[in-house]
DNA sequence: TGTCCACAGGAAATACGGGGGT
DNA sequence: ACCCCCGTATTTCCTGTGGACA
């Protein structure tokens, strides 16, 4: 009796699943997901929508040259993540790649992605690679080299290359260098009219660059503002109707997302994986989207982008976060200084078979922590004696424990090790 | 006012590791 | 197999510093 019971309650959830069922399809909610062809589709409808309609205009306007034989600036694109600099531009140089070939006008367009930071070398040879002028090359060649193959693989091409360089501020030293190269010597090494697009999150990104490079660029700035509430409502609806059954969203609940993510970043990217989060949840709890599911997929979001950037972090950069805790645990109330998270971390690195680093490097490690806003970490001065981080933790208690289950599992740590051993 | 604590954090030195050239 | 080169991580060394205390 009580197995029909039991069987009766699950063929009623499953059908309640495949009655309300929240999405309808995934793919979606995803852009990874999604081919290129229906990227663009998604694309397309967005800009029909009107949003950053200015920015295109703007940007058609700078390369209309290109269809009269003309040579245009080079192009600087300013603007937050997620405002959409990559996504107008692919969508432009896509459509520009199209009219170029009803007219017979060669252009060819390369996307050097620099989403990651990375140094000098590893650009150019990404560029490389995106010119087919040479294979991945994880060190052990020289960047006149890298240079050389480049200009090589153009010595041919006559017609426009478009070079969109994305997040150009991502080059961690020698940008210089990188910057040189592209401004001043490859356009001259090469017959291509070279058309460099940039794109940055930071305004003040070319103060800092060598002024030789500076005055020899000729630059049309356009600056992308971010998202308000609005344009974000227009771009959640676009997906909705794609992806999600209509009925199974509450009302408010995009207004809702619109607003917490203008609010918060009016980037649009992150607005749609909050409405796929919050999809998933109802999905899971056989409900539809309410603006309550909205708030937990909210703050389940803030929490996993913590676990998974400590998860890829350096180990020793987790050993420090995980003693840190622990520290704190140990220290509750009373505040915690350097000194007493040192000695913490030692202890763990010892538990972990991990060789501790010096006092002078974990000091560094801690000002990382601090500026990937895991901890607080305050320099004061307590007179004659001496001077000391004071630190603290001010990520909510359920954020540090998912946190800290993760290093510790990661370090070998983890639950199921302390288990055995206390068998 | 000067002293002096106890660490912060800059700079240079050193270790390390991976890849190419030979 | 060996050496050299380059980029990165860490150590070593050292100077600087805010403010309580005498």
């Amino acid at each position: 009796m009580e197995a029909s019971i039991i069987r009766g309650n699950l063929r009623d959830r499953i059908q309640n699943k495949l009655a309300c069922s929240v999405i309808r399809d995934r793919r979606f909610l995803d852009d990874e997901q999604l081919l290129r062809s229906e990227q663009l589709a998604v694309l397309e409808e967005i800009f029909n929508a009107n949003v950053r309609d200015a920015e295109i205009s703007e940007i058609s306007d700078h390369f209309a040259p290109i269809l009269r034989n003309d040579h245009p600036y080079h192009l600087a694109l300013w603007g937050k993540t997620g405002t959409g600099k990559t996504l107008t531009v692919r969508f432009f140089l896509n459509l520009l790649a199209e009219m170029c070939s009803e007219q017979a006008i060669p252009m060819r367009e390369v996307h050097l992605d620099l989403s990651t930071p990375r140094p000098c070398f590893r650009a150019l040879n990404d560029l490389a690679c995106l010119l087919n002028a040479s294979k991945r090359y994880k060190k052990g060649i020289s960047l006149e080299e890298l240079m050389l193959r480049i200009e090589e693989s153009l010595a041919d091409y006559k017609g426009y290359l478009v070079l969109f360089v994305d997040e150009v501020d991502n080059i961690r030293r020698d940008k210089d260098t990188f910057m040189s190269f592209l401004v001043r010597r490859l356009p001259q090494a090469v017959p291509s009219k070279l058309i460099l697009v940039f794109a940055s999150n930071r305004l003040t990104w070319p103060d800092n660059l060598d002024p030789r490079v500076k005055s020899f660029l000729r630059l049309n700035e356009l600056i992308f503002k971010p998202y308000d509430a609005v344009d974000l409502q227009k771009i959640l609806d676009i997906r909705v109707r794609k992806a999600i059954n209509p009925e199974a969203v509450k009302p408010g609940v995009i207004e809702k997302i619109a607003a917490l993510a203008s609010r918060d970043h009016g980037d649009a990217r992150q607005a749609v994986t909050l409405l796929a989060r919050s999809a998933c949840l109802a999905e899971k709890t056989g409900q539809s989207i309410t603006l309550d599911l909205v708030d937990r997929a909210a703050s389940e979001i803030e929490q996993d982008k913590y676990v998974t950037m400590i998860r890829t972090a350096p180990v020793q950069l987790q050993l420090a976060m995980a003693a840190v805790i622990q520290a704190a645990r140990a220290h509750r109330g009373s505040a915690l200084n350097s000194n007493a998270s040192y000695d913490a971390y030692q202890h763990l690195a010892a538990m972990a078979k991990i060789r501790a680093l010096t006092r002078r490097a974990f000091g560094d490690l801690l000002n990382e922590l601090d500026m990937y806003c895991f901890l607080r970490a305050h320099v004061f001065s307590r007179g004659r004696y001496g001077r000391n981080r004071e630190i603290s933790l001010d990520l909510p208690a359920e954020t540090l424990k998912a946190i800290e289950s993760a290093i510790l599992l990661n370090l070998g740590l983890g639950r199921s090790t302390q288990r055995t051993l206390s068998f």
